[in-house]
DNA sequence: TTGAAAGCGCTAACAT
DNA sequence: ATGTTAGCGCTTTCAA
């Protein structure tokens, strides 16, 4: 931050009045039209912009969005904060934004740290942290507080604000059904997620398609580790059950390693074993054989999620609070039958 | 923003000056334990922060950093991104972010709108336009006018600040080498970001290993398109030559679209070619074969930035500016030999 | 048509 | 030990 010319110094080298150069740059009807025009011209030259700590004391509005995400690495958040990006500064808003990486300390500090003054209202995703011991104080101060809050992704009951979301049992739900219309008979999942809301859901999404098709449901042939778990070693004894052919990994990491497992056992795919996962990234794309995703389309939400939040800032939005769901689509590839 | 319990409402509270609640609040000697006590215990439990714009505005600083990276879908960017955001979280700043998508309109308007009492100094990576066009004065301007850059990546000679980049040149030559050591003899270059400062040096430094083992530089096995141009049929010309054998991509995405090229044309890798690409993302690391890469170590080039940036900031820096050169580090996987 | 004054929330120099 | 005053840069009555 810096010494830029003021409206002082104008007024000085005018010899006029702070209040006239301020009316004269926000062309009010009150001044002249030929001491708007030398005064504009003078504050043109200089580069003059007003001061944004000012006018925020003055205000109390910052234009500026605090945005928190769980885990930059993730390129489901990438998307999202893409999308974000871009209808903020489309929106004439700035952003500040976090990592919390995953952690309660990070993510009170910074909603702690931002929101006297620094920003309007915040766009959240969860962190992990949060989500398992289920303190979500200082999110519900923030907005007793007056900072509205749009949650995105992975969300809370406990929290009342708007929230955009993708329908994960539905987007389950679809994923299992194709790969059962596709011919598998008994399909595993595995979940490295299941501390997280969308975890939890997209479990119930596949046990939804199960049961539709009446196929039982085995925990056995479910897995769920946390990150630090060895996936390898439960993978292998998950397969060492040579009848399963199909595979619904909740998000792109595991995936990733299962499929590198899956091709070192030399199963053929999709012959032998069909693979669908969430998060449609550059890495289920590439990978040889590229698998089959469900789209989450992260930047539509973080565009969703943005508008909301300025919509409830200028008033616009209704009193009560929205929950958006967004539509996944299943992308095939060469992890799964075509469905004939 | 909200409106918050402030040191008036306080100092009404308890009948006392508005001064004396700042005193106490800052634990001034001035005042007694007694009222420090009881003002602070109030403060507490009405979770008072002071109002950051009146600090800002007072202080003319506003503990807030600028970041305006190119293009956050770029893994190396993201990497970057990661690196900035743990060191300022660390050293008290926050992180006001910006993606310009390689626009010279976008990068302007942002350092307009950010230069004038929102930030206190900018930690940039130079739009591809930018690069293009050569007009840096928007950059220049906010230096004259106080405002600290640093430069990381895409840098130029034309902005007088502190830089932190990459030995380009010497990654390149010794990739270079590493793919003649290893019994390479006809080498092809891809290039699409040609039109920036990190892919001249690349090509430079791959130029150089190749006199330097005396082997005759050939202008058309090196591949320079923009990212509009039809990368596969460039290649598929280029591959018309059967003699070549070794391939440097300059970054990522080429890298792995002329990898499943190459795959398609039934080349066997690495024994009739060899390839190595620049940034050590997940996608070179999972596809199938694993690419041998040229680390940047984006987090750490991050992390210096910042530093660099705050030490400038808070006058702990030698007037002259310097420019930091991070090691590159050669990744080595399935796509090259082993040096023996 | 222009200007004086007040105030946004805070700190610091200077009284009391 | 506590209070008064001024001022950071700006806008907005209200007065001239």
């Amino acid at each position: 931050m810096t010494s830029r010319i003021t409206l002082k110094k104008i007024a000085t080298e005018f010899n006029i009045s702070i209040a006239t150069v301020s009316k004269a740059l926000n062309n009010s009807p009150d001044i002249s039209s030929k001491t708007k025009e030398k005064i504009q011209e003078y504050a043109k030259k200089h580069h003059y912009k007003p001061n944004k700590a000012a006018l925020s004391l003055l205000n109390k509005k910052t234009k500026t969005l605090g945005v928190i995400i769980p885990n930059i690495m993730n390129s489901f958040f990438t998307e999202v904060f893409v999308g974000i990006e871009e209808k903020a500064s489309q929106l004439g808003y700035s952003l500040i934004s976090c990592i919390s990486n995953e952690s309660y300390d990070k993510e009170v500090n910074t909603v702690e740290l931002l929101k006297s003054g620094t920003i309007d209202g915040f766009i959240v995703s969860i962190a992990e942290e949060t989500q398992i011991n289920k303190n979500f104080n200082h999110f519900i101060e923030a907005i007793n507080e007056g900072v509205p809050i749009v949650l995105f992704d992975r969300i809370t009951d406990a929290i009342n604000c708007d929230k955009v979301i993708v329908n994960d049992i539905e987007g389950a739900r679809h994923a299992t059904e194709h790969l059962i219309k596709t011919g598998c008979k008994k399909i595993a999942l595995v979940s490295v997620i299941d501390t997280l809301s969308v975890g939890k859901l997209r479990v119930e999404g596949y046990k939804k398609a199960l049961t539709d098709h009446n196929i039982a449901i085995n925990e056995k042939i479910i897995v769920r580790l946390n990150k630090k778990e060895d996936l390898e070693t439960s993978m292998k004894i998950i397969l060492s059950d040579k009848s399963i052919d199909g595979l619904l990994c909740l998000e792109e990491s595991s995936a990733i390693q299962s499929l590198q497992l899956i091709k070192s056992m030399n199963y053929k795919i999709p012959e032998e074993m069909s693979i669908i996962c969430f998060t449609n990234g550059k890495l289920p794309q590439h990978v040889t054989p590229a698998i089959t995703t469900i789209s989450q389309h992260g930047k539509y939400i973080g565009e969703v999620a943005t508008k909301m939040l300025v919509d409830r800032l200028e008033g616009k939005s209704e009193l009560e609070f929205t929950t958006k769901i967004i539509k996944t689509s299943l992308i095939e590839r060469e992890t799964t039958f075509p469905l004939k």
